[in-house]
DNA sequence: GGGCGGCATTGACGTCCGTCAAGTTCGTGT
DNA sequence: ACACGAACTTGACGGACGTCAATGCCGCCC
């Protein structure tokens, strides 16, 4: 584990996170609170079972939630962005973690004690919208995974992951206007397979068919669009209203 | 649609709402704010595509959220229980309604229009942190069922949603505390099916499945339950930490 | 450098579940 | 009481995806 030094108030992810709706005042008691710390791939920032007695907030990097089976395979969950917060959710229930986090990038990750947030949510009730607009965000994207493990086809599955990771990956980088897109995946094959449900070898084959119908090209974690609207096509998102 | 009245103050379901957290004068608010109706089943609380003005809070009976696709098929995403409240987080998020609501039985829920509902939350910041409660609560459960849907048989998520139904039958009614148990289902056959993400066909084979090993027997509506046990060993869940 | 362990790919095979079609039961309205 | 439609059941069939096993690839550590 390695510290650094951060700054709330220079911080360039600030502006997304729920800390956007503080005054200057109420800022400086999250930044005096808050111990930054820096994560290589790998590392992890806390695990399953631990007690959760505060918030984890991005700075930059890429964060990953898993849970393991009882084979020690690890299955990610989802992923956190910078200006994502990590454990909101079981610091208000008082639940342990229910998941491990990870760095999948090199990361940057401030963590606040609970007192100062409870000490802001009862002064500010602008905060706690806040967090509770982001709750109803999160709640949407997870009935929209259940309905998609269900109703769609691996096929489309993946293009979907694919289409969230470009649009992740131009939110944090340079945005492209064309018809074809070039990025770097964030995560390995298994944890895109578990991201969309299915086995790594089921990945494997998908990214085949990809790349027989030349709808996208794969090498190592590179990957390659010609033309969008075939990956598009992919999406057979038309059966539901 | 018939009108009914209500009263908040002495409203059954009350201690199981976020307003318990409100003072008397704060609960008068929401008391001369709601419009109260009864619904029978099928009838429609609000559409899909409708604006959320408001929340609604269920008094007593069970309500359904569904969605449609192209097909005309609905399919049941979820159920809400007497002290739930629905809609708060398009009111937050200021999207239209995702889903229809449906009553699934004879049910009495009140509407509170949201002028009420951003001024308490002003007011009291303990009104936003239980409905942030709510939200972390629906969230993990949302959560696992994505899990539940690509891990788990079948056999075991129907073992699961009984569980489930035997649970919040009878938090709602009466408890027994015998090793065998019986209720009424609050579903169709097809609404049992969308819940864990199958066919109508398959639900039937499972049901069947389920009474050749004499798990449970079916007539109707009704089921009976001879030995938990039984169902518990169905439920595989031994092999997700 | 050599060996080891995790990730990825590929093939063969099996099975669970979706699809289609037909038939039955149930509930509701006339 | 009868008829109609919706919900439910059952069977036959096929395909998509999981499982198992073998192999290749690459980075890491002794």
């Amino acid at each position: 584990m390695t510290f650094s030094d951060a700054n709330c108030f220079t911080c360039q992810s600030r502006r997304r996170t729920e800390w956007c709706v503080l005054s200057e005042d109420e800022l400086g008691v999250i930044d005096k609170a808050k111990k930054s710390r820096t994560l290589g791939p790998g590392e992890i920032l806390f695990h399953q079972g631990d007690p959760c007695g505060g918030i984890h907030c991005i700075e930059n990097g890429l964060i990953g939630a898993r849970k393991l089976d009882a084979d020690g395979n690890s299955i990610l969950l989802g992923m956190a962005y910078p200006g994502d917060t990590l454990g909101y959710r079981f610091l208000l229930s008082g639940e342990d973690y229910q998941a491990s986090a990870e760095a999948l990038k090199p990361s940057t990750v401030c963590y606040i004690d609970q007192s100062a947030i409870r000490f802001l949510l009862e002064k500010n009730p602008a905060l706690g919208l806040r967090f509770l607009q982001r709750a109803a965000r999160d709640l949407n994207e997870a009935e929209d995974r259940f309905l998609q493990s269900v109703t769609l086809s691996v096929r489309a599955r993946f293009a979907h992951l694919l289409l969230v990771l470009k649009k992740r990956y131009e939110e944090n980088g340079v945005p492209r206007k064309t018809t074809e897109f070039s990025m770097d995946l964030p995560l390995s094959r298994q944890d895109m397979a578990a991201l969309i449900g299915i086995r790594p070898e089921t990945m494997s084959r998908t990214i085949r068919q990809f790349e027989e119908e030349g709808i996208a090209r794969f090498s190592g974690r590179r990957v390659h669009v010609p033309h969008t609207e075939k990956l598009l096509g992919a999406l057979e998102t038309d059966n539901i209203v």
